[in-house]
RNA sequence: GGCGAUGUAGCUCAGUAGGUCAGAGCAUGCGGCUCAUAUCCGCAGGGUCCGGAGUUCAAAUCUCUGCAUCGCUACCA
């Protein structure tokens, strides 16, 4: 008989920023999935790794006075260095420097090339040489780059493009008829609906003249390629692609965890470049949401708690894993804040299943000096005693939920029957028992079907907490070696603990966390940080160049067809002047009209939507809109403003 | 503006072949037990299921419309 084999795959982490909460659950939900994917007795392949390439990697080693490599070596060495605090037991950590990988995404070059998809073209845009780059009209400021203050240069550039275009039928096809190739369906409702527009071709390369921190192409020595074709491919480079067994052995139904925003590149990019190069399409997408984490209400504790490092010191790695894996609904956005957090290891870590970890086995310790009584089947039948049942639905309910990524729904499957567990123990009230002589034998198969159920639940948790369930299983002296684990079906057979084995005093799994003495907030000053971040530093001479004005509003009216411009007329003292600006979301033209604002006078003039634009009005913008600037008492039109 | 999603108890959310579907967990209050990490068990309070209209004998559940929030996108000088 055949083996059956899955691949898991978390997306390559970009090295420009740390690891973070996003990358933890990413992380952490692939690992649970490989996990339970060897309970039910899989052979399993979990690939993550770091993406290497890239102008924004030579921008931020520049800033660091390194080169590309010696910084993405630094940050790559953090993401690999975070796996075994999350306790994430990775196959192969992939970096898009490895010399194999490059090896082989010209391989793929090559023989898409070869068959005719890529083709080179010309394009013009707007470059700015300063930055070595191009930017988009609606980038710039004043008709000029953002950065230098130049104005781009109309350039011709001439590119490689992959024909992504000549297989859209084929994978609105594929897509249909493999309900299972996004998960869940939002995304996939998503994707199918973004391809009923036409898709245009993906420019995969750039000039070295332009950018050197790259993959070569292997047609053309002038050019490397370009982000996502080289980052998709480190799922089969891992894996040996095309020759090796492992690659033959695990491609097969690969799975990728993605979170919500690269579900472009994953669900439409990939599977086509697959097609492209005569790859079998992998099996599917699991997507994710994204945490939110309320900025800067957060105290510093809170704050500092979303680094996976710090909450992980201070928590534990089984209790992170499981409040990710339980808080998050797979698929939608979830809320990470500290106090939930607390209160998730307070009530279900600590109350429910330490507690009746404990409860259960200082019973067995008090009554029987820790020694494993077996049940009596028929006072078992005659009481109606069992919790078999009960045991084997929760693993039924849990596999199923697991299966479809429904994390929490496994767990909750889990937490009812621990709950089960303890109105069984409400109900048949084992003190009473042990006081009288003759229900002794009730008594011993009582507390035989709870260590039993407890050694269920050990097993259970092992992919989402796997060094609780290790150390239950120690306490129950049925561990196994190497950090193993129960398969589900091992795990389902009743009647494993030993009798006649003696137990040892159970150690507190989860200590409750005393929320009174928890650090006063006071204390903890907030962390605030600019959003987005502060610009580069300018000189006072750099801001004389900018000529502020007062105005007033004489004259406002809506731009027909859109929706948030506003063709203003201001008066500026000296002459009024026709401004366009984007506030028609914020303000009706009549409320605005007499309002004093401030104008940028000497900016460029600019059409938008076919109007003349001559200059632009400031105005504060933040969540829920935007505000405009003013005065606090009146003033004449075409003041300056320093 | 276009496309899509969401809107159910204080909080986080379950809940579609439309009829015990008005629920769970947490939080709150009361009662009980004492084996356990002041844990566990039971009970209670509280909701116009976003508003409105429609289909139906019957709608949280279907249709339309409005509002709000979020995401993507278009034009954010």
């Amino acid at each position: 008989m055949t083996i059956k084999t899955q691949f898991f795959t978390t997306p390559i982490y970009y090295v420009n920023a740390k690891p973070h909460l996003g990358h933890a659950y990413t992380s952490i939900a692939a690992d649970v999935s490989t996990r339970f994917k060897q309970m039910q007795g899989y052979r399993t392949f979990f690939l993550t790794g770091t993406d290497e390439h890239g102008d924004k990697i030579v921008q931020a080693a520049e800033k660091q006075n390194s080169t590309p490599k010696e910084y993405a070596d630094k940050i790559s060495q953090l993401f690999q260095d975070i796996l075994p605090v999350l306790n994430i037991k990775n196959d192969y950590f992939i970096r898009t420097t490895d010399e194999n990988h490059k090896k082989i995404v010209k391989a793929v070059l090559s023989k898409i090339h070869d068959s005719g998809d890529i083709y080179f073209s010309s394009y013009e845009g707007l470059y700015c040489f300063g930055c070595e780059r191009f930017y988009q009209e609606r980038e710039l400021v004043d008709g000029k780059c953002p950065d230098h203050g130049t104005a781009p240069e109309v350039i011709k550039e001439s590119n490689y493009f992959f024909k992504m275009s000549k297989y859209q039928d084929w994978l609105i096809d594929h897509i249909n008829t493999h309900p299972d190739f996004i998960r869940p369906d939002q995304y996939r409702t998503e994707i199918l609906s973004f391809l009923k527009e036409p898709l245009e071709d993906l420019c995969i390369s750039r000039p070295k003249t332009r950018l050197t921190w790259g993959i070569t192409l292997p047609f053309d020595e002038n050019f490397v390629t370009y982000v996502w074709f080289d980052a998709l491919v480190n799922y089969i480079s891992a894996l040996g692609y095309p020759d090796s067994d492992t690659f033959r052995t695990f491609w097969p139904g690969a799975r990728h965890f993605v979170a919500k925003d690269i579900i472009k590149p994953h669900g439409i990019y990939w599977p086509i470049m697959l097609k492209a190069a005569g790859i079998d399409i992998y099996g599917g997408l699991n997507v994710h949401g994204f945490w939110n984490v309320q900025g800067s209400k957060m105290s510093k504790s809170i704050g500092n708690v979303t680094d996976p490092h710090q909450v992980t010191d201070t928590y534990g790695t089984d209790a992170f894993r499981y409040f990710l894996m339980r808080e998050m609904v797979f698929g939608l956005d979830a809320n990470f804040t500290e106090q939930t957090l607390v209160s998730r290891i307070n009530s279900d870590l600590a109350n429910d299943l330490g507690n009746v970890f404990s409860r259960v086995l200082s019973m067995n310790q008090r009554y029987f000096k820790g020694k494993i009584k077996g049940a009596d089947t028929r006072i078992e039948t005659q009481k109606n005693l069992s919790l078999k049942s009960d045991a084997q639905a929760a693993v039924d309910e849990f596999s199923m939920a697991m299966e479809k990524c429904e994390f929490h729904k496994g767990i909750q499957a889990v937490w009812h029957f621990i709950s089960i567990l303890n109105k069984y123990i409400d109900t048949n009230e084992p003190w009473t028992l042990a006081k009288d002589e003759s229900t002794l034998p009730v008594l011993e198969t009582l507390m035989y079907n709870l260590i039993e159920s407890l050694r269920v639940v050990s097993c259970l948790i092992y992919p989402v907490m796997p060094q609780t369930s290790a150390d239950m299983q120690k306490t129950l002296g049925i561990q196994k070696t190497d950090g193993g684990f129960y398969t589900l079906q091992e795990a389902a057979v009743w009647g494993q603990i030993k009798t006649a084995s003696v137990l040892p005093d159970p150690q507190m799994l989860f200590p409750r966390i005393d929320v009174e003495k928890a650090p006063p907030k006071e204390l903890s000053t907030p962390v605030k940080s600019f959003k987005p971040p502060l610009k580069e530093e300018i000189t006072i001479d750099d801001f004389a160049k900018i000529d502020l004005r007062t105005a007033t509003v004489v004259k406002a009216e809506k731009i027909e067809n859109s929706s948030k411009l506003l063709k203003l007329t201001v008066d500026l003292g000296a002459e009024t002047r026709q401004v366009i600006a984007g506030i028609a979301k914020d303000y009706a033209p009549e409320e605005i009209i007499g309002k004093q604002v401030i104008v940028v006078a000497n900016l460029k003039q600019a059409h938008l939507m076919g109007e003349l634009s001559q200059g632009m009005i400031l105005a504060a913008s933040n969540k829920k809109g935007l505000v405009l600037s003013g005065f606090d008492k009146p003033v004449k039109p075409g003041n300056c403003v320093k």
